[in-house]
DNA sequence: GGGGAGAGATGCCGC
DNA sequence: GCGGCATTTCTCCCC
């Protein structure tokens, strides 16, 4: 097979919106919200259903130039060379790909409709304090969850056992200065839109660097260390399984 | 070919370090940092030279289901099912995908040692600030650029005609609060540190959010609308091709 | 659609 | 390795 039948191929395929997947040497420019240019090397490229197109090297995570669902591909041979044009309208960003050779080419009309169920997520976490306010400090009552203020998402809000305001930002992992700054952000609106004055606040993280841990001392806060729930539960049991066996 | 030609299929090509696709009817299983469960569909699958794994579903953008390089994987057949356990020791993460039946399956040695070459990132914007000061306004002078504070990492610092001392926040989009708190921390810092009371703050990006400009103006901080260089510059260039023909 | 913030964020660089 | 932060961040949710 060579080029112009894998461009046959490809049409089609893009035309009955099946997923592709195909492996080539070539060289990807890029243009959009910025610019790129990847020199010759061999890829893997996949075409979604969808329109989303994603080419990866052969190590690494992340995908090293992609276009998000809704971009359209053509396909033209110019100078023994088959080039994929792939332009999304709307996010004003285009790729074009230059294949030198394929090395496998499959399409396929793939069935998905799941969705994905996850759980230990900061919502997660926040939900487990709601409900487990002793958690937090003992006569913490919550009043409210996931509160809407102009000036962000306010993960708990509650009273003390003196009565005080008090506003609990959760962060899955270790907190760093942004979480200051964003709790600092909401106390400050706090006391401004209920013309408080003593407002406390609370981070409750699994740990905290010490640069925020100094920040949120000297504006008064505090720091809760409290785990997101199920974090590596499942993970442990199965260390100590293997271990037996 | 059944799952156990698969199985040893897919043995060979881990073994030899290859980069694999393949695409089945699987359910996916993750527990590490958070947990998921994803029920049966078709999806393409991609373990990489690295031991990266990606699982992907027939439309979006990110996988649904990765682990990072460095995972190992190891292949069993139970209750008429090719299994899939990918284990990262040191992430302490793990998934499993349940696969019920084979699409494709292809496997090849990729060679590519090439690095992507990116422009129009916020460091090549500070960089056009600090070779044209005057962008940002007449009289105004650099003095240092990525500056170091045990706080974050400074774009542009500088004086303005008066010598004032000026710190610079580059944004590439639009400037939202988290920027504005960015750099009230900054010169909070920099008055501290200098021991001096007047430190202007200026955030330069191609737009900002009408709830940011009030926090910035509250603050006593500046906007000034830049954008980030050959932002546009060759999509536009096409437009204009485009509209000609 | 804009704005704000989480994400199993990832990846980079500096200390 | 930790820490701070940009990312072609992406995605979701809510106003």
């Amino acid at each position: 097979m060579d080029l112009e039948d894998y461009a046959v191929l490809l049409k089609d395929a893009i035309n009955r919106t099946e997923t592709i997947v195909f492996s080539c040497r070539c060289q990807v420019r890029y243009s959009g919200r910025a610019e790129s240019y990847l020199d010759t090397g061999d890829r893997v490229v996949m075409i979604k259903s969808d329109g989303a197109l994603l080419i990866h090297q052969p190590t690494g995570n992340a995908p090293i130039n992609y276009m998000k669902p809704g971009t359209s591909h053509t396909l033209i041979i110019n100078s023994g060379k088959l080039k994929l044009k792939s332009n999304n309208i709307h996010q004003k960003e285009s790729i074009d790909v230059s294949i030198d050779k394929m090395h496998f080419f499959n399409s396929h009309k793939l069935e998905d409709a799941q969705n994905i169920i996850v759980s230990g997520t900061e919502d997660d976490m926040s939900d487990m304090i709601y409900r487990n306010p002793a958690m937090i400090e003992d006569g913490f009552k919550p009043v409210s969850q996931e509160e809407q203020t102009k000036y962000g998402f306010i993960d708990v809000m509650g009273v003390d056992k003196k009565g005080v305001l008090t506003i609990v930002e959760c962060k899955r992992y270790c907190a760093e200065l942004s979480a200051v700054t964003q709790l600092r952000r909401y106390v400050e609106k706090i006391m401004v839109s209920k013309g408080i004055t003593k407002v406390r606040g609370i981070i409750a993280a699994p740990k905290i660097t010490e640069n925020a841990k100094k920040m949120l001392e000297d504006w008064g806060f505090e720091f809760k260390s409290i785990n997101p729930p199920k974090y590596f539960e499942e993970y442990d049991k199965k260390q100590a399984r293997l271990d037996v066996f």
